[in-house]
RNA sequence: GGGUAGGUGGCCGAGUGGUUAAAGGCGGCAGACUGUAAAUCUGCUCUCAUUGAGUACGCUGGUUCGAAUCCAGCCCUGCCCA
């Protein structure tokens, strides 16, 4: 490819690239270029969110480029204040190693593992010393930090921000300086320490990076991006089914926009959202489960969602064998949110939503008294809300 | 250091001695309707138990028959001043 047509390629989808003209200056190098992706390890699990930027450093890679993932294990301490209207709960050191131990591995679901360069920036941020610290930070201003719009807006607000989160840009940029990076990859809420990178470049004389910034993939909600912290995300490991799932319970809307930045199309508005919105969900599953998954999911979710044939459909199964004793409907749907969905349920609230509103149905049939004993058989099925029910083996 | 405003349930936010487990909103959950969409409607939303009980309004003590509400000390945050 053409340095011209790489740029085409490699811009397309930014929500922001500064500048196009220096990115093509840099790809006429004719050398591969080193392109930073900070990944930030304070959720071990990888979402859609993450893969928008991910997917942009695999075009990268794949136009002969040098993909370089920064893994913030020291600055993941501190906590990106990005974003965010308060200060984020630092992470141990411990649970920044395991999560980006899983992170990278999820990571290279997208990247090739091969071509990949990892660094972990407390190789650098560990060894310095007070002085040090002291020099860099001497090199930003105040109302340099203050113009980043989430400080100013916690000071207008009168919230509190602690003068270590100021840090993080400071360290973000400097993280650019050691990896001399060509080039950085980020979400829109990245941009202003993406912008501190390219000024200490320059006071390091090093040629300063291309900022490519990429559009912020809303949650499942529709209106906050989508982050493990407010609960709206869709794993990149979340089973088949569940991502399907999770898929189709997007508002139109937001369908548009996953197809836009997840996939890089414009959706056909001829044909029923529905189904557009099934054709989405099963390219995203293929995607990360392998090429059959996508319509395997899709047919699995048909016949439970659209026929309600919940006798034919996949389920968890659980074991009656493995049932508690003196069972009631209360105890047995208290057990297989527990054991089948991970989900602890308090007594009141599985009374009263899920038992007294005739949620809770076994093979059809409601089960409106909490205290009423049940016995199941092998082969019921067990239905505790629209989205959760089990076959009891 | 001084002054001042404040700290209420996941969040916002009423509440200033007693039917206050605490108005209202948001969020969340369940149901109806549907396309597991949107919109709308209904119910639930501290915990445990069948009516009932326990725990809760920054923390610790105190006053009182009774406190989120009054008093004292402490901790924390904002703002103004130094």
């Amino acid at each position: 490819m053409s340095p011209e047509q790489q740029l085409a390629h490699l811009a397309a989808g930014a929500a922001k690239v500064l500048s196009e003209k220096e990115l093509l200056e840099k790809l006429r190098l004719g050398r591969p270029l080193r392109v930073k992706l900070g990944v930030d390890p304070t959720a071990p699990d990888l979402h859609l969110g993450h893969t928008v930027a991910l997917e942009k450093l695999r075009q990268f890679q794949e136009t002969g480029h040098q993909a370089v993932l920064l893994i913030g294990d020291f600055t993941a301490t501190i906590g990106d204040p990005s974003g965010r209207s308060a200060t984020r709960p630092p992470l141990t050191r411990d649970e920044v190693l395991a999560n980006a131990e899983t992170y990278t591995d999820q990571a290279f679901k997208i990247l090739d593992r091969a071509k990949t360069e990892i660094v972990y920036n407390g190789d650098w941020f560990r060894k310095m010393n007070y002085e040090e610290i002291l020099r860099l930070n001497s090199r930003v201003t105040l109302q340099q930090m203050l113009q980043r719009e989430d400080f100013r807006n916690r000071l207008d607000a009168g919230q509190e921000i602690r003068l270590h989160e100021l840090q993080y840009p400071i360290m973000q940029g400097w993280d650019s300086v050691e990896i001399r990076a060509d080039v950085e990859l980020g979400g829109t809420d990245q941009l202003f320490n993406i912008l501190v990178g390219r000024d200490l470049q320059k006071e390091e004389g090093q040629p300063q990076q291309v900022v490519i910034v990429m559009p912020l993939l809303e949650g499942l909600d529709g209106v906050r991006k989508m982050s493990k912290s407010y609960g709206n995300y869709i794993g990149v490991n979340d089973p088949p089914q569940e991502m399907f799932g999770k898929l189709m319970s997007v508002s139109d809307e937001l369908m548009d926009r996953y197809y836009q930045l997840l996939l890089g199309e414009t959706r056909d508005s001829a044909g029923h959202p529905m189904d557009a919105k099934k054709s989405l969900a099963a390219k995203i599953t293929s995607r990360y489960h392998g090429a059959d998954a996508g319509p395997a999911a899709r047919a699995d979710w048909e016949t439970r969602f659209s026929k309600k044939d919940l006798a034919a459909a996949e389920l968890p199964e659980i074991g009656i064998s493995s049932l508690p004793a003196d069972l009631t409907v209360l105890s047995l749907t208290a057990h297989t949110f527990r054991t089948a969905f991970g989900m602890e349920k308090s007594n009141g609230e599985l009374r009263k939503q899920f038992i007294m509103s005739g949620s809770v149905q076994l093979n059809g049939e409601k089960l409106i008294d909490p205290a009423a004993p049940v016995a199941p058989q092998p082969g019921d099925v067990l239905k505790l809300s629209k989205k959760h029910a089990v076959r009891l083996i």
